[in-house]
DNA sequence: ATTTTCAAT
């Protein structure tokens, strides 16, 4: 089975060297997905799968996610049989980079189509969202729209990848420098994405006052 | 001060 396949551990290195939220990421020319997916029954979820990815050549890590997503969540779109009651997940992932505005509107349609799916996303840096008008930012936006938790990863959760994913044998997570420098720039960064509907009132207000 | 990015060679 694919999933059982994949979820082997990720070496150490690997692990740090791609999840590693320092501010030039350079030669960082593959992406990661860390994945949990749980099933939820009532207000119960119990772990039903985790394991990780990593892109192909010519397919973006969450769309290889997605392919796999049937087979993930058995049920997710039903039996076959009309009617059939579908079953619901929550899956949360840990991608090294934050996805590019192609995957998010992939995503944001796919969840919009099945709301007993739910998902939620921690990423350890952010992809090309500098620019204030990057289409990487706009997906960003779409995705929390379509109810997407989207999260900067923090020392907890980098504690937690090594804890599950990671071929760590005895060693404990030893975060590197400016982790947490890191992941409050990228927070704030993040936020500032998230609400740029605040700087649009911010810039109306003005207008009114004439400034 | 400046540096990168799910490559392309």
């Amino acid at each position: 089975m694919i999933s059982k396949l994949d979820s082997v551990l990720l070496p150490p290195k690997k692990f740090i060297f791609h999840y590693k939220n320092m501010r030039w990421a350079r030669g960082r020319h593959e992406t990661y997905l860390c994945f949990v997916v749980k099933r939820r029954v009532g207000p119960d979820s119990m772990t039903f799968d985790f394991g990780h990815l990593r892109n192909r050549s010519g397919c973006h890590v969450e769309m290889l996610f997605l392919r796999y997503l049937g087979v993930l969540c058995p049920g997710l779109f039903g039996g076959g049989a009309a009617g059939e009651k579908r079953l619901s997940y929550s899956i949360t992932w840990f991608c090294s980079w934050s996805p590019c505005s192609n995957c998010s509107t992939r995503l944001a349609q796919l969840l919009s189509q099945t709301p007993n799916l739910r998902l939620r996303i921690f990423v350890s840096r952010l992809y090309f969202c500098d620019m204030e008008d990057s289409q990487e930012r706009e997906g960003l936006r779409m995705l929390n729209k379509a109810g997407v938790n989207i999260t900067v990863m923090s020392y907890k959760d980098y504690f937690y990848c090594w804890q599950t994913f990671v071929a760590r044998r005895l060693s404990r997570f030893k975060a590197w420098d400016e982790l947490n420098q890191n992941s409050v720039r990228l927070t704030r960064k993040l936020h500032h994405i998230l609400q740029p509907s605040e700087t649009e009132d911010f810039r109306d207000a003005f207008k009114l006052l004439g400034l």
